[in-house]
DNA sequence: ATAATCCCTCTAGTAGCTATAGCTTCAAGA
DNA sequence: TCTTGAAGCTATAGCTACTAGAGGGATTAT
């Protein structure tokens, strides 16, 4: 039996995220103590580690919240976990090709200011006039 | 004079959008008609080309804000503005770097599973198991 | 005159927390 | 046993940059 605060440093939630985990119906809530404080047991931290990694990962709650759902179905097929995990990849993958482009722009404009004013900076007149722009994002 | 609808279709920004960025000091509020309806100099369609095109860059609106009160005085160092730009740059360096690890980590996971239930799932075990990882992430 | 389209304000919702206020409980030392 | 400081409680609001919807009024073309 751990209070919120142990199970926080355990897993490394913070308290008030585990607090509204609980909110969110993602962890179910826990026994209370006497006076009315949560007490987990150890089966909690895996369920919270578990949420942990995947928002490390970059899932959003609401996939996590099926994954969770599917694991605990041993027998299921897990076309569905799969695909979960391929379309966060796939949107992982367009982020990180939309911010190349955004990179490659930026750092032409941010390395292209010879001037010294206002009047002569390149970043102004960059933003102030997308024809300047190679087109990698619009 | 245009209509707030005018100058939306002109400059590819959303009519509700227009009306946050008034409400947000981005642009001044215009003149009205009779009628109470907005109705807005074409001086105004550069500015909000100017917003939209940071926010395309991926701008804050309080970078924005700050770019376009300094695209304000022609003479001052334009200093500031690059320092927004390359702090704006280095941001999204930080997060291609991030997703590159994440991209990795997420394949081999993703690739991973060899199973057909959830039970042997590589997806589901993975996020359980925290050893299973590169450390790529944390 | 009328219909279709546009515009108005105000409010609430999105994602995933974080911060604050004002209060109660717990655990350890004197 | 009493005290005190840390930790916990609930409820509410705030963050970013919009977007959606309700319930109206204005404008414009026919």
């Amino acid at each position: 039996m751990m209070s919120i605060g142990e199970i926080s440093r355990k897993t490394g939630v913070k308290v008030p995220t585990i607090r509204y985990y609980e909110q969110m119906g993602l962890i179910s809530a826990p026994e209370r103590s006497e006076g009315n404080q949560r007490r987990y047991f150890s089966k909690e931290l895996d369920r919270l580690a578990f949420i942990k990694h995947g928002r490390e990962l970059g899932l959003k709650l609401e996939d996590i919240r099926e994954l969770l759902a599917l694991s605990a179905i041993p027998d299921q097929t897990c076309e569905e976990a799969n695909r979960i995990a391929d379309d966060h990849l796939q949107a992982v993958r367009r982020k990180i090709t939309n911010l190349q482009k955004l990179e490659t722009e930026l750092s032409r404009i941010a390395n292209g200011c010879k001037g010294h004013t206002i009047g002569e900076c390149y970043v102004i007149e960059a933003l102030s006039n997308h024809r300047l722009c190679d087109g990698g994002h619009t």
